[in-house]
RNA sequence: GCGGGUGUGGCGGAAUUGGCAGACGCGCUAGACUUAGGAUCUAGUGGUAAUACCGUGGGGGUUCAAGUCCCUUCACCCGCACCA
C-alpha cells in the first residue's frame, strides 16, 4: 500500500487542533520546558524556507522533551507592526490592519500544513491592543523610572524609509532594511536608556548559556574598555576632557584633536584666528553620510585651531589642538591626546600634518610605523615612568593623575542608547502627551491602549513628521496633569518594541489584569531554550535582554535574565549557495515542497541538510533521499514479524541508535540523527526486511518528533495503544550499545595488513597473540625485530618493526 | 585593521580522549522489473600505472598512529570597524 501523505498529514494536523493535545497546562506538577523560536513578521510574500529550519528544530526538541515527561511550552504568534506591511497598504490603498490580517492568515496555514507542535491557544499578536496595551505600559514604567528620555540629537535618517534608525539597524552606513542612504538629520527624539544597563548585560552572559558567537558579538557591541580620563589644562583657560586606554603613553602625547561637533569650538570662536576655516571643515565634515565617513575617507584630514594650545599635566608642554573627523563625538569625550608613536591613526595624522613623533614605549621604530603592540615594552621619555612595564605605568599614572587631580580611571562602553521614535503609522504610539505647561506627561494607565486613529493615507511625511501629524482629532487632547488643551506625541514605537517582551505574554496570554501573572512567569521563565537567527544578536536580543532586566528591577519577573540558553541556525541558500532573495530568483516556496513531497519529507530534508549552525544551500535533488527513507519505513509496516523485544541480532544496533538519536537531538545535530535512523533501517533490511512490533515501536518513537505525521498514522495503524503522543521515549543500555564479537584492524608499522574478529573483553596478550599468527602479518613482520605492540580495545593492534 | 569561523570525493556533509578517512544522503555506472521511467529493487562508486601506493587548502613538525595536536602559510565566509 502506498504511503498517501497529503490526507494523513492533514488528518493528524485536524486531530491535533481538535484534542488540543499541544496546549500547554500552567497548572501542572510536572516539569516545565519553554521552548522557544522568533517569532515570524507575517510579510506578503509567506513563510520562507528559513522558518521551517527553526521551528522544526524546536519542534523536535520539544516533542522529544513532551515524551521525556515535560510540561512543554511551544508557543508562536506574530511581529505584525512593521514598514513593509505598511508600504503594502500605501501602495494598495488597503488599511495595514486588513493586510495583516491576511498575511497572518497565510502564514497560520503554512505553519499549520507542516504539523508544528505548537500551542495556538496561546497565539499572540503584537498588534493586537489588548497586547500592545503592555508594550505601552512597559514604556510608561521606563518613562517613570528616567530610562525613557526625549533628546534632541543627530539621528540616523534612512532617506527611502523617511524614518529614524537606531544605530543597530544602521549597516555599513547603509539602512539595514532597505538598503537606501543614511543621512544625519537633527531631531528630537525618545532615546531609551539601554547604555545604564552596559555592564549588568555584559557581565550576566557569563550566567548563560548561549552559544559563544552570541556572547562574543554582544560583548563586542556593548564594547567595554578601562582605561582613563585626563584634563588637559588650554591656554584659553577651559579645561579639556580626553579619555584614553592608553594612559602610560601621556607623555608621548605631541598634540590633541577635537572632534569637529565639539562644543569648546562655539565657545572659543571669537579667539580663533582661523575659525573661517575651522567652520568651513565643520560643515563638510556634517555633510558627509556614515557610508561616506566609514568607507570612503581614508586619508586623514583636519584643521589646527588657531590661538589656543593645550597643557600636557605630566610635563607642563603646549601642544597644538585640532579638530578632525576621525574623532568622534558620540564615544569618550569626543576628545583625544594624540600619541602618534603607538596609535596608528594619530601616526598617519601626524606625518600629514609633520607633527613630531615621541617614541615611549622601546621596540619599535618610530619614524617608520606606529608600534602599537607594545604591550610588553619599556617606558622611555617618561619622566618618572622610565623603565617601567606598560603594565606598571598604566598603574602609577592612574595614581598620579589621581593625587594631582587631574584624571581618573574611567570605563567606556562603544553601546549607545536606544533610539526609539519612528515617525511611521504602523506602530505602537508612544504613551506621552506635549503639554505647554508640565512638558512631556505620561497617559494615564487606566486609559492605556492607546490607539492608532483610522485614516485614508499613511504616506511619511518629507518634513520628517509621522503621519499621525495631519490627523488633528487625534493627537489633540488635554493634558492628564493640568487638564489644558495638549497634544499627543506624534511617533511611534520601532518594531523591535513588541518582540522586547513578547515570551512574557505567551506565559499568560489572556490576562486583562497584568502583563502576565506572577505564578505564570514563576512557572516558566525564564525561556528553557531559545532558537533564531544571528542577525538578531545585537538587535532583538539585546534589546529584549535590556527589558528582561528593568522589568525584574521594578518586580514584574522572577528572573534577571529571559533566556536561559540561546542557539542560533544557519541560513538556508539558494540552489546556486547565494542568499535567497526574489531578485536573484532562487526563492524556495514551502508550500510547493509540502504539496509535492509532503510535511514529514520537508521537515527532515531541512534538518538533514547539513550542519544545522551552518549555512546550507537547498538542493531539490537531495529531498527525495528523505522521501524514500520514509517510505521505507512505511514500508516496514508490511514485514513485522511475531515475537518480543528485540531479536538477539539487533540489541546492539537498536541500542546505539536510541543513543545516538537521543543524544544528538539535545546537541542539534539533527543531521547526524537522521544518518543513524537510516543506517539503523539498512541494517534491518540487509538483515532481511523484517521486524519486530518492539522493534517497530522504537523505530516510530525515534522518528515521530521529525515525521510525526508518519509516526502517528502507523502508530494508529497498529493499535500499539493510544497515540504516540502518550508514550515515553525509547530508552537506551549502555551496556548493551557494544557487541561482544568485534571486528579490529591489525597495522604493521600503522599501515593495515589485516582484520579480524575478537571478543570486546578478550586479553590484550590474546588479541596481538591472534595478530600476529594472522597470515598476512606474520609475513610482513617475520625477520624483523619488533619494537613496541599496541591494542586500542575494540579498534585496532598496530606492531611497530625494524 | 580587530574579533569569530571554515577549508574533507562530482555535490550536501560524517568522523568520542589522536586510533579503519569519506558514515548517511544526492548524483553517477551497471543490471532487474517495465509499453514507459524523473517510479521501484539489486550491485558498484575517493584517485591512480590497482595484491600496491597516494589522498582531508599548501609547507614543516610531534607521534607506533594526525582531518584531529604544534609551527608556518594561503583562500574564503561572518561580525565590528577612525570606539582613542
Amino acid at each position: 500500500m502506498k504511503y498517501d501523505f497529503s490526507s494523513v498529514e492533514k488528518k493528524w494536523q485536524d486531530k491535533w487542533d481538535e484534542s488540543g493535545v499541544f496546549h500547554a497546562k500552567n497548572d501542572s506538577d510536572k516539569p516545565s520546558f519553554f521552548g522557544l523560536v522568533e517569532f515570524p513578521y507575517p510579510s506578503a510574500q509567506g513563510l520562507h524556507v528559513g522558518h521551517p529550519r527553526s521551528y522544526t528544530a524546536l519542534d523536535i526538541i520539544c516533542r522529544k522533551k513532551r515524551l521525556e515527561g515535560y510540561n512543554v511550552l511551544y508557543p508562536i504568534g506574530w511581529d505584525a507592526f512593521g514598514l513593509p506591511t505598511e508600504n503594502f497598504a500605501i501602495k494598495n490603498h488597503v488599511h495595514p490592519e486588513i493586510v495583516t490580517k491576511n498575511n497572518v492568515a497565510n502564514f497560520k496555514r503554512q505553519l499549520k500544513s507542516l504539523g508544528f507542535s505548537f500551542d495556538w491557544s496561546r497565539e499572540i499578536n503584537t498588534t493586537d491592543p489588548e497586547y500592545f496595551k503592555w508594550t505601552q505600559w512597559i514604556f510608561l514604567q521606563m518613562f517613570k523610572k528616567g530610562l525613557a528620555y526625549k533628546k534632541e540629537m543627530a539621528v540616523n535618517w534612512c532617506t527611502s524609509c523617511k524614518c529614524v534608525l537606531a544605530n543597530e539597524e544602521v549597516v555599513n552606513g547603509v539602512c539595514e532594511r532597505c538598503g537606501s542612504e543614511v543621512v544625519h538629520k537633527t531631531k528630537s527624539q525618545w532615546m531609551l536608556k539601554i547604555t545604564a544597563y552596559a555592564e549588568r548585560l555584559l557581565n550576566d552572559l557569563d550566567t548563560v548559556d548561549y552559544i559563544e558567537r552570541v556572547k562574543t558579538q554582544q560583548r563586542n557591541w556593548i564594547g567595554r574598555s578601562t582605561g582613563a580620563e585626563v584634563k588637559f589644562e588650554t591656554t584659553l583657560g577651559d579645561d579639556l576632557m580626553i579619555y584614553t586606554t592608553r594612559p602610560d603613553t601621556l607623555f608621548g602625547a605631541t598634540y590633541m584633536v577635537i572632534s569637529p561637533e565639539h562644543p569648546l569650538i562655539e565657545k572659543w570662536a571669537d579667539k580663533l584666528s582661523n575659525i573661517d576655516a575651522v567652520r568651513e571643515y565643520q560643515v563638510e565634515a556634517s555633510k558627509k553620510s556614515d557610508f561616506e565617513r566609514t568607507e570612503l575617507v581614508k586619508e586623514k584630514t583636519g584643521v589646527k585651531l588657531e590661538g589656543v594650545k593645550a597643557i600636557n599635566p605630566v610635563n607642563n608642554t603646549e601642544i597644538p589642538i585640532f579638530i578632525s573627523d576621525y574623532v568622534l563625538i558620540s564615544y569618550g569625550t569626543g576628545a583625544i591626546m594624540a600619541v602618534p608613536a603607538h596609535d596608528t591613526r594619530d601616526w598617519e595624522f601626524a606625518k600629514k600634518f609633520d607633527l613630531p613623533i615621541i617614541e615611549v614605549v622601546k621596540g619599535g621604530e618610530v619614524e617608520k610605523e606606529a608600534f602599537t603592540d607594545c604591550a610588553t615594552g619599556i617606558m622611555v621619555n617618561s619622566g618618572f615612568l622610565d623603565g617601567k612595564s606598560v603594565e606598571e605605568a598604566k598603574v602609577s599614572i592612574v595614581e598620579w593623575l589621581t593625587e594631582n587631580g587631574v584624571g581618573a580611571q574611567k570605563v567606556n562602553y562603544k553601546l549607545r542608547d536606544w533610539v526609539f521614535s519612528r515617525q511611521r503609522y504602523w506602530g505602537e504610539p508612544i504613551p506621552i502627551v506635549h503639554c505647554d505647561c508640565c512638558g512631556y506627561v505620561p497617559v494615564d494607565e487606566a486609559d492605556l491602549p492607546i490607539r492608532l486613529p483610522n485614516v485614508e493615507s499613511y504616506e511619511p511625511t518629507d518634513s520628517g513628521e509621522s503621519p499621525l501629524a495631519n490627523i488633528p482629532e487625534w493627537y489633540n487632547t488635554t493634558c492628564p496633569k493640568c487638564g489644558k488643551p495638549a497634544k499627543r506625541e506624534l511617533d511611534t514605537m520601532p518594531q523591535w518594541a513588541g518582540s522586547s517582551w513578547y515570551f512574557l505574554r505567551y506565559c499568560d496570554p489572556h490576562n486583562t489584569e497584568c502583563l502576565a501573572s506572577k505564578e505564570a512567569l514563576e512557572y516558566w521563565m525564564p525561556v528553557t531554550w531559545y532558537n533564531g537567527g544571528m542577525e538578531h544578536t545585537t538587535l532583538h536580543l539585546l534589546y529584549s535582554r535590556f527589558w528582561h532586566k528593568f522589568l525584574y528591577d521594578i518586580g514584574v519577573v522572577p528572573t534577571c535574565e529571559p533566556y536561559g540558553k540561546r542557539t542560533s541556525h544557519g541560513m538556508i541558500l539558494g540552489e546556486n549557495g547565494e542568499k535567497m532573495s526574489k531578485s536573484r530568483g532562487n526563492v524556495v516556496n514551502p508550500d510547493d515542497i509540502v504539496n509535492e513531497y509532503g510535511a514529514d519529507t520537508m521537515r527532515l530534508y531541512e534538518m538533514f541538510i547539513g550542519d544545522f549552525e551552518k549555512a546550507a544551500p537547498w538542493s531539490s535533488a537531495s529531498i527525495k533521499g528523505c522521501k524514500r527513507f520514509l517510505e521505507r519505513i512505511w514500508g516496514l509496516g508490511e514485514n513485522v514479524i511475531d515475537g518480543d523485544g528485540y531479536r538477539d541480532f539487533m540489541v546492539g544496533e537498536m541500542n546505539r541508535t536510541i543513543k545516538k538519536v537521543t543524544e544528538d537531538i539535545d546537541e542539534m545535530k539533527f543531521n547526524t540523527a537522521i544518518a543513524a535512523l537510516m543506517a539503523l533501517i539498512n541494517v534491518i533490511a540487509e538483515k532481511g526486511g523484517k521486524v519486530t512490533c518492539d522493534e517497530l515501536k522504537t523505530i516510530l518513537l525515534l522518528v515521530s518528533p521529525f515525521a510525526p505525521h508518519l509516526a502517528e498514522e502507523m502508530w494508529e495503524m497498529f493499535a500499539f495503544g493510544g497515540t504516540i503522543n502518550d508514550q515515553s521515549w525509547p530508552k537506551f543500555d549502555a551496556a548493551k550499545c557494544v557487541d561482544n564479537e568485534v571486528e579490529i584492524v591489525v597495522q604493521v608499522n600503522g599501515k593495515i595488513r589485516a582484520r579480524m574478529s575478537v571478543g570486546i573483553d578478550d586479553a590484550q596478550e590474546a588479541v596481538i597473540e591472534k595478530a600476529k599468527n594472522n597470515e598476512k602479518v606474520a609475513a610482513e613482520i617475520s625477520g624483523k625485530t619488533v619494537i613496541k605492540e599496541l591494542y586500542v580495545k575494540g579498534k585496532l593492534v598496530n606492531i611497530v618493526v625494524k
